[in-house]
DNA sequence: TAAGAAATAAACCATATAGTCAACTATAAG
DNA sequence: CTTATAGTTGACTATATGGTTTATTTCTTA
């Protein structure tokens, strides 16, 4: 296709620019990659790992196949790497509670970051929705490891909380489950979410519409008022 | 129940398989249906739609794979069953909210049929989120009838509580959302909370428990006591 | 028991796809 | 200018898989 030959002269321009500014090699490379990952990920949410194939990431991405798998040794690593940037991202976006402020402040904060994080990359959350429901083959240590200990830590914090009389007896461990499954929602399923509000597209203020609610409702279940 | 006409638009493409012979004799045909329905469930969970082949499926069902091509025309229309099921398996599990009986024990009785369908056939509520978050292409109209429909209904029956002072003015369309996700995390979660809790499987308890967790911690919300 | 229907099974085919390769171009460095 | 390195690309291959065909066996029923 003609199409083809345009979009690479395209690149080509675009690497020039950069090497004028930046003579750092790999700028290119960069861009590519991110380019791949970002079209892989779309595909494997709506085709699933094995349904993607690399030519339609490659399509998605406007680049020959062959180039894909220049960059990535193959389809399993770009999984991987779509993966491992989820998690970066989740960990960098909801990072840790601060128990300095008190149970009020923690939970407003954990929850309107989730709920952020899932208005703004909702895909990232998909495909690692998708990947634990299917069993969490490639995630099995992180689960293990890290997702454990982490709940661990923030129950034993809300424990200790409830402890000192700060917030009601509510089961810790099944409180993060909620916080974890209301927030994560509105990514996942926002397709039918959409559809049942007949809406095409949310908008800032849903995404506060919902923070505000899960906040409100969240902290009088746990008998606590907003700081 | 009540009007079970709710999803003959879905459920009419079983029939066509039906009727061929419904004599004692097709308990066999029965029997080998749903065998390889069960097993492809598993598969289409565990690899996707695309990675599920006709051969695992087999295997699973211990049966050759024309065997399997022989029961139902192809792979596509093995996964249409399958959905169909589970939607039927739903409608039926979880019904109507009663009015008659005001919000406390709708919602309750709200939570419990859905945590019991959690616990009880995780598989069905995993295939069910798998499709919506890839983009409910097999569903768009369940979706966009049905379930759009019913969560009117419902919200508008909350609303009304609200607008008598019966409960908090919460808003009925996110409660829904929120009952929703918190119910079927455990179902479509369930690798990842046992991991978690460092459990190996479910217990009868753990239904239970998380029932009420959930039915207690809502109703607060909602600014409602167990009736 | 015999005819015919249902079920089982193996071999086969066309197609799709992951991954390889070798040839080519563009750019950077010396 | 020359050479080395990075990036680009179409063509090729081996394999897996959905689905068909055909042959054989088992079951139902009259």
């Amino acid at each position: 296709m003609k199409e083809k030959n345009k979009l690479t002269k395209q690149t080509h321009l675009q690497q020039k620019e950069q090497n004028i500014k930046t003579t750092k090699q790999g700028s290119i490379r960069e861009k590519s990659q991110d380019k791949i990952l970002a079209a892989a990920q779309e595909e494997f949410i709506i085709q699933g790992y094995k349904g993607a194939t690399v030519q339609a990431i490659a399509d998605r991405a406007n680049l020959p196949k062959a180039n894909v798998l220049y960059y990535f040794k193959n389809k399993e690593n770009i999984y991987h790497t779509v993966l491992e940037r989820t998690l970066a991202m989740w960990d960098d976006a909801i990072g840790d509670i601060d128990p300095d402020h008190g149970p009020a402040v923690a939970i407003e904060k954990f929850i309107a970051s989730k709920v952020q994080l899932s208005f703004k990359e909702p895909d990232a959350s998909k495909i690692y929705a998708m990947e634990i429901i299917q069993g969490a083959q490639h995630l099995k240590d992180f689960t293990r490891t890290y997702l454990r200990k982490w709940v661990r830590e923030k129950a034993a914090l809300f424990q200790h909380w409830i402890d000192k009389g700060e917030m009601n007896n509510v089961d810790p461990v099944h409180l993060i489950f909620l916080i974890w499954s209301t927030t994560q929602h509105y990514a996942d399923f926002d397709n039918q979410i959409l559809t049942v509000m007949n809406q095409a597209d949310f908008e800032e203020e849903d995404c506060e519409r919902v923070t505000a609610f899960l906040t409100d409702f969240i902290l009088r279940g746990c008998g606590l008022k907003k700081d």
